[in-house]
DNA sequence: ATTTGTTGGGCGTCTCATCC
DNA sequence: GGATGAGACGCCCAACAAAT
């Protein structure tokens, strides 16, 4: 028996060791030698298949769990309820585009900044952009405030009722055109924000 | 009721032994 | 050396069971 062990190929010598310590008879590792006909193996052939099989389930899950490990908090706050498997990968799909979408505007601005059209942009919407990402970042912050330290979980209708309330409030910064008055005082947490002078700090606290 | 895990089986591809 | 067939292997899927 460890004789056809230890004749393996590599690829299967790797999968041995990774059932080490499972109970069952070292015989079920052992392919059937060439000219066993499939009959006489197949009961032998099933235990592995399970254990294959069950390790391919276990890297689809291990993959999926680092993905949502790697979500940004304030996206997973947006589902009510828990992850399930099908909403972080269609969390990941959201993420990754917007990153995209991201690398690709700032690398527009690099072509424009190297084009010297620097001025093309008037002071006020560079303003305006600045203070909406300065929103965008302490909102975050606050979500991720409320769920480590104030236990709120995403089920809640407060926290909903906040998400909300969050989106109409930066949404009203999109259009542009109108200059808001910024509120006075800096913000709080500030060391991350406080490279950026230009912006407005944006109203934090609910 | 929905989600997640388990299991058996089918299918395509690759490897190897055998034959010519 | 190339053709061929048998078997191994990995992946996928459906059905079912268990968990939540």
């Amino acid at each position: 028996m460890d004789e056809g062990i230890s004749r393996l190929p590599e690829r299967q010598l790797l999968e041995h060791r990774d059932f080490i310590g499972l109970d069952y008879p070292a015989l079920y590792m052992c392919k059937p030698k060439r000219g066993v006909k499939r009959d006489e193996s197949k009961e032998t052939y099933k235990l592995p298949h399970r254990l294959i099989e069950k390790k391919r389930r276990d890297r689809i899950n291990e993959c999926i769990a680092q993905l949502k490990d790697l979500l940004p908090e304030h996206l997973k706050l947006t589902t009510l309820g828990h992850l399930e498997k099908a909403v972080v990968l269609e969390l990941t799909l959201k993420h990754l585009k917007a990153l995209t979408a991201l690398t690709e505007q700032q690398h527009q601005k690099i072509i424009a900044l190297q084009n010297g059209e620097r001025s093309m942009k008037s002071p006020v919407q560079a303003d305006l952009d600045a203070f909406h990402s300065g929103f965008q970042t302490c909102a975050k912050e606050v979500l991720q405030y409320l769920s480590r330290f104030e236990s709120w979980t995403p089920r809640e209708q407060r926290c909903a009722q906040l998400l909300g309330h969050l989106h109409s409030i930066s949404s009203q910064f999109l259009p542009g055109p109108q200059l808001l008055s910024p509120p006075p005082g800096p913000l709080s947490k500030g060391s991350s924000s406080s490279s950026s002078s230009s912006p407005p700090a944006p109203p934090c606290a609910p």
